[in-house]
DNA sequence: CCTCGATCATTAACCGGTAAACGACCTGAG
DNA sequence: CTCAGGTCGTTTACCGGTTAATGATCGAGG
């Protein structure tokens, strides 16, 4: 029922699912190539770095690694001096992926805010990055409902 | 790397998180409030209908209600007249769920939009419903990426 | 009356994401 | 040198979401 959660809810998910078909027509799935982002930056991090670049679990970059190593875009390989760590190298076909998909996806940013004028596309910016602080500071300090200004 | 895409995809998380902590207090996942939002609403809809009303497919809204009438909030029943229908009616459980869950969306509602002044929130919500409209066109109207202005 | 197509719900197989349990490995204290 | 604790990656089991295949049922035409 609230307004924004409800609009922002539909927005997210549409805005998603543009995403994903755009990135689908380069053969991958939406999340893989926020993980090759991170290693088109730097090769060879390890699954927690990557996790930690991304803002995700570990668990979730292994399983990605998995199925993307299947597809022949990325390879496994145990660090020589620490053992426990596992580098993940990108093979030529997922360094091939960088162009193409960086430019599609800077393509999609146009056409999504091609509505907004430069003014309403910094309000934007501005407001999403106000929420943005406050929903992470509502996850960290739980449950303060009960005081919700602070006098 | 795109401005708008990247802090939109992070701040969507972070909102999301907000609403999946708020509604797990009440013994809930993230969506299954959704569903019995529809059901509050008006009882005894089949799972068509509700995943028409929620923007989501049809297997979605029967998994999600196996789960539901496992864990006592909902009852499924076939309808009489046609018996390919399944009718979907809320328990007492589900039904006393409706005060305090949308008490505490609103709350959050208010709490993650604090920071934005009344003239901030409406350009945000006009902003979002642009954002919105030109990508459910962008999935429609698949790659106009070549004429990305209408002359 | 009976079949054939449309309309349902359901299931199975994938994804991305999470939390929790597990096991292998390193390292520092004794 | 040993061993206990910390640090990794991996596995498993969920959840929400999707698509595609399956199955039951209704309804209209012949």
């Amino acid at each position: 029922m609230p307004e924004f959660l409800d609009l922002h809810g539909r927005t997210s998910k549409a805005v998603r699912a543009v995403a994903e078909a755009a990135v689908r027509r380069h053969g991958l799935h939406l999340g893989q190539d926020h993980l090759l982002a991170v290693l088109w930056q730097e090769d060879g991090r390890t699954p927690g770095e990557v996790a930690a670049a991304l803002n995700v679990t570990t668990a979730n970059v292994v399983k990605a690694a998995t199925r993307m190593t299947a597809a022949g875009l990325l390879t496994r390989r145990r660090d020589d001096r620490d053992n426990r760590l596992v580098r993940l190298w990108l093979t030529d076909a997922g360094r091939a992926l960088q162009e193409p998909v960086e430019r599609e996806r800077r393509l999609i940013e146009e056409s999504i805010t091609a509505d907004l004028s430069p003014a309403e596309r910094e309000q934007l910016m501005s407001a999403l990055t106000k929420i943005h602080r406050s929903a992470t500071a509502m996850l960290t300090t739980p449950a303060d409902q009960s005081t919700p200004a602070t006098p």
